[in-house]
DNA sequence: CGGAAACTACACCGTTCAGTGTAGTTGCAT
DNA sequence: ATGCAACTACACTGAACGGTGTAGTTTCCG
């Protein structure tokens, strides 16, 4: 949210006006979800009138899909090529399981899973977009590192996707299973990243090579 | 969706008018969400006048907690108090991890878990339900059962409620992280139950006894 | 049969909303 | 200064929706 024109770069360099669009319908679209925000409300969020809203985006619907698929995109950022693959394996472990749980311990990012959840019946592709840009790119990306580091000797054989998604479940399952429905987590940011420790050790020991 | 009766057990015997309601309210609440639904449509859906459903709801809201109410309390039957704790430590994860994964594969539960996630922003309260009476009282019963485990010497001290979010997130994430935004998972049911056994297998290496 | 309760059909109200039409204003480049 | 493009303010349309009012019909029980 605080980076908008960065999460949109194939559009280019946005206008004040356009930026001020995409920000407002941002935070409407993540905070109330689809139905509930009118473009009268993005339009005063923006400080911009209905008509300009419609001069840059041609319906509703258009600027949903349109702001939304660039926060999904923007939610694969940082991703881990840009974590350091080079340490061992445990410490690109534990940055991994950082990079997840940061993002799934985010309130902003919360939201946005929500409305994309919550819209995934009716605007199919933004879930699509959203999985593949996000948790589906980092599945591929440790899958494909596990894969290495199983040739290497270095884990045990098995299904490196598997693993990887076990990874990731293991890692955000028990925070993302309850923010999800219960709004806020019990865990603060400082018990979230001290039980990294546990799972990527605990992950470590049943990935063993034998 | 197909019991509606036994999920509104408080509510005692239901007129088939009654019935007809909230059945037709379950099924157009989880497919297309709370906004999307008119009352209009779900008359027509339940083969029933718009009026017949203000007799029994007083408003839309209402309908709606109610129906969603009784669906998330229904969402945590089987529960894990169904199972059969006597057996060996293995097999009670295994029988737990079937339950888990039976539940986050079923398309209908999923279309519930989108609604509520996505309405978890306006109905609080629904979101609240849904864990308590779904995956946090999981959670609780198998935090209980892995604390005697501890007691017994059986798995090595950690914190339970910690230990089993991440069974959990081990067993579910994977599949529910995938569905809640991608639409549908591309495991089978089958290769879905394949995978529990390494997903329980890793657990216990895990969690073994020093 | 008779009468009450449940139910229907349907018109209706007030509001909200997506989207348009328009006349007028601002700002900037030549 | 002139002209043009961006922008605003605001009224407006047509449709949908939540909810109500009502008159008439069905159902069922004594």
């Amino acid at each position: 949210m605080a980076h908008v024109e960065q999460i949109f770069p194939e559009r280019g360099p946005l206008t004040e006006k356009e930026r001020q669009i995409v920000e407002a319908a941002c935070k409407l679209f993540t905070e109330q979800g689809y139905e509930v925000t009118s473009m009268d409300k993005v339009a005063a969020e923006a400080n911009v009138s209905k008509r300009t809203v419609y001069s840059y985006f041609e319906s509703k619907e258009h600027l949903f899909c349109t702001v939304m698929g660039g926060m999904c995109a923007g939610f694969g950022e940082p991703s881990p090529n840009d974590i350091d693959f080079s340490g061992d394996l445990r410490s690109v472990l534990i940055e991994s399981a950082r990079l997840v749980v940061g993002k799934v311990t985010d309130p902003d990012k919360q939201r946005l899973m929500r409305t994309v959840i919550g819209e995934v019946e009716q605007f199919p592709l933004i879930g699509q977009t959203f999985w593949n840009e996000g948790p589906g790119k980092m599945r591929n990306e440790l899958a494909d590192y596990f894969r290495q580091m199983q040739v290497q000797g270095l884990m045990k054989k098995s299904d490196p996707v598997l693993s990887a998604a076990q990874f990731q479940g293991l890692v955000a399952g028990p925070f993302m299973i309850q923010t999800m429905f219960s709004g806020s987590c019990d865990w603060s940011q400082e018990q979230a990243l001290a039980t990294i420790e546990a799972a990527v050790d605990d992950f470590l020991k049943a990935h063993a090579p034998d």
